[in-house]
DNA sequence: GTATATTCGGATCGGCGATCCGGAAAAACG
DNA sequence: CGTTTTTCCGGATCGCCGATCCGAATATAC
C-alpha cells in the first residue's frame, strides 16, 4: 500500500469515528470525506461499504471485548462474569448510536462486513452464558443467539433519545431475567428498586 | 374537502399500509405516490412528513389497542390484563417494520405527528402496571415509560431478520422480569423452559 | 531522471424528500 | 346551463445522498 493512501486510510478511521460519535452510524458518508479532507471517492474506495467502514470502526473495541471476555471467565463468578461482560458489551455498542441495529443485520448476512465480528461477539457471550447455565446461575431456555438479541435490544434503548438515565435501569431488568439468583449473592443489589424521579 | 381529494387521502392511506407493511417504514414515499397513481406533491401535502402517514396508518390500531387496555383491565387478573395487552402492543407495533424507532423517537419530541399517539399507548400501558404493580404481581421500580421501552425493544427485536421464531420466547423473558410471579399462577407457564431445535 | 503503477478527486448518474407554480378541475353562483 | 372562484393536482426543479467512471496527479521502482 502506497504511504499517502495508507495516511489517508488512518485519517478517515479518525474522523469516520468522530463523525458517527456524534451523528450516529447513518451518518453522511460525503460529509466524512469531506471532513476528511478527501475525495467521496477515496473514502469508497478504502471503505466500500457503510458496514466495511463500520467494522473497521469497531474492530479495535471487539477486539478489546473478546480478551475482556476471556478475563472475566477466569477472574469472575458465572453470573457476575456474565454481566459484567454484558455491561461491557452494552457500553460498548452503545458508543455509536445506531449500531445495534446494523449489527443485528450483520449476523444474519454472512455478506456483511460485519458478519464474522458480531459472530464473534455472540460466541464470546454464549460461552460466559454456557458457564453460567453450568454453574445453575442462569435461565436454560436461552442460548447464545438469545442472549445477543437482548443485549442489543439494551444498546438499542440505550441510544434512545431521553432514555440515556433509564439504560443502567432497564439493564438489571433484564438481567434479573436471564440470572436464576439461586443463592442470594452480591449481584443481588440488581433487583433492589431504585429510587425514580 | 373536495371529493377528489378525499378520494385520493383513501387511496394513499390504503397503498402506503400496502407498501410500508412489505417494505418498512422506510420506504421511498416516492414509491408510495407512484403506486397509487398520484403525483410525489400530492402524497406530501396529505401527509407533510412521514410520521404524519405513520400516525394517519397507526390511528386505528391504536384506537383498538386503547380500547382492549380498557377491556382486559374489566376482565382480567392483573398480571394477566398487562401481559395479553402487551403481547397486542408488541404485535401491533411489529406490523410495520421499523415502527418501534420511530415511536421511540416521536414520544420524547412533541413537535412529531406520532407524539400524542405515542404518549396515549403509553398511558394505557402504565395503568395496566400500576394496577399490576398494586396487586403486588409486577415489580414496583419500574413506571410506564420503563414499559413503554421494554415493550418497545421487544418490537424492535421482532423485526430484527431471523429473530421472528424467537421473538415470543423473549417476550416471555422480558415479562418474567417484569411481573413477580408472587402466587404461582396460570401465568407460570411464561417461565418454563422451551425445547430449543 | 524517467517510466510505471497506484492513488486521487472532480464529474456524473439515478434516487431521495422538499418546494414552487401554472394548469386542471371541482364547486359555488347567477 | 355558463361563468367565476376556489381548491387541488403534479411536473419541474433544488440540494442532498451513495455509486461509479476516468483523466490527472504523484509515489515508487528502476
Amino acid at each position: 500500500m502506497r504511504a499517502d493512501a495508507r495516511a489517508n486510510h488512518v485519517r478517515l478511521l479518525v474522523v469516520a469515528g468522530a463523525v458517527i460519535t456524534e451523528q450516529g452510524v447513518d451518518a453522511s458518508m460525503r460529509d466524512i470525506a469531506r471532513q476528511a479532507g478527501v475525495g467521496l471517492a477515496t473514502l469508497l474506495r478504502h471503505f466500500p461499504t457503510r458496514e466495511a467502514l463500520l467494522e473497521a470502526l469497531l474492530r479495535t473495541s471487539f477486539d478489546e471485548l473478546t480478551a475482556r471476555a476471556a478475563e472475566v471467565e477466569t477472574s469472575s463468578l458465572p453470573q457476575d462474569a456474565l454481566m459484567l461482560w454484558l455491561r461491557d458489551f452494552v457500553a460498548c455498542t452503545t458508543n455509536y448510536r445506531g449500531v445495534a441495529t446494523s449489527m443485528m443485520r450483520a449476523i444474519e448476512d454472512p455478506q456483511s462486513a460485519l458478519h464474522t465480528s458480531c459472530v464473534t461477539m455472540r460466541a464470546a457471550g454464549t460461552r460466559l452464558l454456557t458457564r453460567a447455565q453450568a454453574a445453575d446461575v442462569a435461565r436454560t431456555d436461552l442460548d447464545g443467539a438469545d442472549l445477543f438479541a437482548l443485549a442489543s435490544s439494551l444498546a438499542w434503548l440505550g441510544d434512545m433519545p431521553g432514555l440515556e438515565a433509564r439504560a443502567e435501569h432497564l439493564f438489571g431488568v433484564v438481567m434479573s431475567a436471564i440470572l436464576t439468583n439461586a443463592d442470594s449473592s452480591d449481584t443481588e443489589e440488581e433487583r433492589r428498586p431504585r429510587a425514580r424521579s
